[in-house]
Order: C-alpha cells, then sequence, then structure tokens
RNA sequence: CGGAGAGUAGCGCAGCGGCAGCGCGCACGGUUUGGGACCGUGAGGUCGCCGGUUCAAAUCCGGCCUCUCCGACCA
C-alpha cells in the first residue's frame, strides 16, 4: 500500500472514488472485466446493510426464499417490455457439459420471470395471498461501462417479489417497501434520499410504475439508491399467475419487485466521503471505534501501563459498540491514525502515558478535524453517544449538501444555461408536462435526465419547462451516474 | 460500441534499439513512536498477451486483451 495521499475529491472526483474504493480496502479489480471482488472490510459493510434490511423484511412480513440462477430464455421472451429492456445486457449460457444445450440459459438480470413461473405453481386461491417474497442474489448484467460497485456486471442485491389480489393492496406494498429504502438509506446510512416516482421511460421493463429513491453524491450527481416496481398485471398475465377468488371467479394477480443492491456502498462512499477518504456512517460502520494505543518503545513499564489502560477501554465498549485495538508497533501513531481515517472509522481513541496519568483517553471524530479529551470512566456512557451524534451529523451536512445544490427553475434558456455552466451537477426542479418527448428533449439539449417526480411537491400545476404545455407535477431533473 | 489516455516489482513511475531501474511498500537487524520516523542489509520482474522487423526488442511495426476518463446503455 502506497503513502500517497489520495487524489482530492474537487481535483478529480472519479479518481478520488476509485482511489478511496481500493485504499480503504473495501473492493479491488477481478481478473474478468467489469467484475469486482468485495473484500472483507467491504462485504462487513454490506452485511451490516443486509441487516438492517432483512430485519425490516420480516418486520413487515416478507419471507427469505432462493431461486435459480439460471433461467430458461423463453421466460425472459414472455413479457414484451422485459425482454426488449433486457436483451442488450443478457449473459447467455449456449453449453453445458461439452453439449450446446437445446434452450440457451440467461444468467439472471432479474428474476422476475423464473419467480412468476413458480408463483404459478405456488397460487390457486385468494386465500394464498399476498405471497410476500425476497431473495438475496447475485445477478448479471453485461454493462458497456462498469463502474466499482456504482455498475459491475455481476452485483448483489436482495429483490423482493410480492403477489396480491388487487391492485389497490399492489400499490400499498410498493409504496411500503420503498418507505423501508426510505428509512434504509436515512436512518442506517445517512443518506438524504428523494422518494418519488420514475418517467415512463426511467421505469423498470414490465413495470406498470416504478418508484425510485434518488440521492445526490459529493459530485452533485444523482444515484438511483433503490427501486419498487408495481408491476400491475403485466408479469401475471405472461406467467398465468391466476387465483380463484371467494366467487370461485378466476382472476389474475398483481404484482411487485423491489430491489437494492451493493451500489449503495457507492453511494455512502460519495455522499460522507472527503479528501481523507472513507467515513462511513456509524450504524453500518465494520468497526464503529478504533482504539490507538501510543508507548514509547523499549519502556516496557509504560507499555505495561498503556495496555492495562486499553483494558479499560475494551471493558467499557464491550457489549455496546464494534470496536477493535490498533496495537502495531511496526506503525507510528501518526501512521495509524491516517490509515483509519482513510479506511472511515467514525471514532478513533487515543491513548498515550499522558492519559493514563490523567485518567484520561483522547477522542478524534472522523466527521470533524478536532480532537478532545474525556475522563476514562465516561466512556462507557459517552462513546454511544457521540456515535449518535456523528450518525445524524453526517445526516444532516448530506441534506444540508444537497439542499444547497437544488434548485428550482421555470425557464427552459436558464436551465440549459444551467446545466452547462457552474450549476451542471445539481438537482434541478421543474414542472413537466409528462411528455416523452420533452423528456427526450431535455435529456439531449441537456444530458439531464427525470430523476423522478418527487412525492414531497404541492400539486398547484404550472407550465412545462420545456413546451410550456400545462403540466400537472414538478419533476426532479439531474446528471446521473 | 464511438472518442481520448494508460499498461515495466505489491503501488506510483523513469527508461524508448545494446546488463531491468528509481521512490514507496515488503522481509530481516538496529534506533524510533502524541499526525503518514530513520539507518543498514535483502527478497521481489515471462517489461499486458500474440505475432512481425532486427545480429539484438521493454524500446520499432501489426493484431488482441485489460483498466481509466468522456459519450450512448443501465441497480
Amino acid at each position: 500500500m502506497s503513502d500517497e495521499k489520495i487524489t482530492p475529491r474537487s481535483q478529480d472526483f472519479s479518481a478520488w472514488y476509485n482511489e478511496v474504493v481500493q485504499r480503504a480496502e473495501l473492493a479491488d479489480y477481478a481478473p474478468v472485466r467489469g467484475c469486482m471482488v468485495i473484500r472483507p472490510y467491504g462485504y462487513a459493510l454490506w452485511e451490516n446493510l443486509q441487516r438492517e434490511l432483512d430485519r425490516r423484511f420480516k418486520e413487515t412480513g416478507h419471507k427469505n426464499a432462493y431461486f435459480p440462477l439460471f433461467i430458461p430464455m423463453s421466460f425472459i421472451q414472455k413479457e414484451a417490455q422485459h425482454v426488449e429492456g433486457f436483451s442488450p445486457e443478457l449473459a447467455v449460457v449456449t453449453h453445458g457439459g461439452g453439449e450446446k444445450l437445446e434452450e440457451p440459459l440467461v444468467v439472471r438480470p432479474t428474476s422476475e420471470t423464473v419467480i412468476g413461473h413458480m408463483f404459478k405453481q405456488w397460487i390457486k386461491s385468494y386465500r394464498d395471498l399476498p405471497l410476500l417474497i425476497n431473495q438475496w442474489a447475485n445477478v448479471v448484467r453485461w454493462e458497456l461501462r462498469p463502474r466499482l460497485f456504482l455498475r459491475t456486471l455481476e452485483f448483489l442485491w436482495q429483490e423482493g417479489h410480492t403477489a396480491h389480489a388487487t391492485e389497490a393492496e399492489a400499490e400499498e406494498e410498493t409504496i411500503r417497501m420503498l418507505n423501508v429504502y426510505v428509512d434504509v438509506a436515512q436512518s442506517e446510512a445517512a443518506i438524504p434520499v428523494i422518494p418519488g416516482r420514475k418517467s415512463e421511460s426511467e421505469k423498470f421493463a414490465g413495470a406498470l410504475r416504478s418508484y425510485t429513491i434518488e440521492a445526490m453524491m459529493g459530485d452533485k450527481r444523482a444515484l438511483q439508491a433503490g427501486t419498487s416496481h408495481n408491476l400491475g398485471q403485466n408479469f401475471a398475465k405472461a406467467f398465468e399467475i391466476q387465483y380463484l377468488d371467494k366467487n370461485n371467479q378466476l382472476q389474475y394477480c398483481w404484482t411487485t419487485s423491489w430491489g437494492m443492491s451493493t451500489r449503495m456502498i457507492g453511494a455512502i462512499i460519495m455522499t460522507h466521503g472527503d479528501d481523507q477518504g472513507l467515513v462511513l456512517p456509524p450504524r453500518l460502520a465494520p468497526i464503529q471505534v478504533i482504539v490507538v494505543p501510543i508507548w514509547k518503545s523499549g519502556n516496557q513499564e509504560e507499555k505495561t501501563k498503556v495496555l492495562e489502560g486499553v483494558e479499560r477501554v475494551k471493558k467499557a465498549l464491550g457489549g455496546r459498540v464494534r470496536f477493535e485495538v490498533d496495537a502495531r508497533e511496526e506503525y507510528s501513531p501518526g501512521w495509524r491514525f491516517n490509515e483509519w481515517e482513510l479506511r472511515g472509522v467514525p471514532l478513533r481513541i487515543e491513548i498515550g502515558p499522558k492519559d493514563i496519568q490523567k485518567n484520561q483517553v483522547v477522542l478524534a471524530r472522523r466527521d470533524m478535524r478536532e480532537k478532545f479529551s474525556i475522563s476514562q470512566d465516561q466512556l462507557s456512557e459517552h462513546v454511544p453517544t457521540l456515535l449518535d451524534e456523528i450518525q445524524k451529523n453526517l445526516f444532516a451536512r448530506a441534506k444540508e449538501f444537497r439542499d444547497e445544490n437544488t434548485v428550482e427553475l421555470g425557464d427552459y434558456e436558464k436551465f440549459k444555461e444551467f446545466m452547462e455552466g457552474e450549476g451542471s451537477r445539481s438537482f434541478v426542479r421543474a414542472y413537466w408536462c409528462g411528455t416523452r418527448e420533452c423528456e427526450a428533449h431535455i435529456k439531449a439539449e441537456t444530458k439531464a435526465t427525470t430523476r423522478c417526480i418527487s412525492f414531497e411537491q404541492e400539486r398547484t400545476g404550472g407550465k412545462c419547462i420545456r413546451c410550456g404545455q400545462d403540466a400537472k407535477e414538478k419533476a426532479i431533473f439531474a446528471k446521473a451516474y
């Protein structure tokens, strides 16, 4: 590992991002183009996110299951929109066991089709509904331009799939799960998000309606951090997912699907990170507190005393926070400080001879460049409180940044100028007539796309920013990842 | 897939027809330790891959692969 400083965020955001991912040991490039290895530290972060999602899925009545990686090609082709949307990015297995397969197998890009096929077998009666399933899995999409965590050929995610008796229930489920994503993003990852509806052209291939949570990254570009789809009866009809209602009438189900992926790790990096490196939200950080003991080597008495102090610290923290002790003598204190800052640990405890004398420790918050001392007796009470404060501060800071970089515009010429100039990477709220034509023109002329039609808006109506026709709603426009 | 750049030790780079180099990291020994310590001794290489030109190729030529950035596509 090189000792050189990382590229400052302001100088080259992409270079900064790649360096942080690798030097913080979150992930590495794999030998296959577009693929990545998630290293233990990055995987621990994912596990913490998984735990928070999984807990909420179970609280809302969902059960985990697992469906196969391989999907018959014919399944993908059953839903017209779906095949159109996913065909360009499919990985297809044509041979197995040295023989050409009779029917090619698609490596799942998402599992609506195979799950739809199984739902048909499992659902007979209205009594079987709702069916609430989630799976933790890897999926493959042959992306043209990969980026660590944000867009790799293979990625990890969860995909929820549910079937309901009525459209209203399906819609309710879709929104419920979107709200779970809002909660996880904001409460756990400390990332402020805007929940809203996707435009027709941005929605999932095969969905009736797609909802999204959109976040602003440190370079002001938008990132879709989670999606929830109301699939209507599109997949139910394609896969004949039917039930008998109370009146013995055969009805098609209404289905939903929703997903959040390892992309969230990219979102965390790009929302909170700074020129020192990664900054992790305490609630998801694999290591919440790093304890760095300091002593003069060769001074055995001093070392013993400091290590006794470390034992007291461990006792105070044990069971309350996730912590590690970095007592490596081969690295200077300064080196270790920098190392753990680069890796985003929210809170550092320094303990050396001076602290032992005064029965104190030095605390350093990762979110601020300042140190302060507290009595060792206050540790067990103070550290969890501090972690909460850091969590809140990260969210508040990110929200302030996003709000500062969100503008409301009504004039198209100004909009165009804005997207070319300094503000080119900001969120713009503007009335939009809702037509594909206007959306496509805006995209072609400004590179900005509609991120979502935010739920959080007054529906007073106005004029479309581009065509001037009546518009019912405002959309958020931004350049996106 | 279009445009640009890059691949030489783990990382960052120099060398650009004639012995494979530097800095950092790594190992060992010693001195150090409150913001990326220092000295010494070492280990580590099919110069991205394949082919061609040449007495001789990391270096010149052709093809391919990979990565990064900018587009189109996308969780």
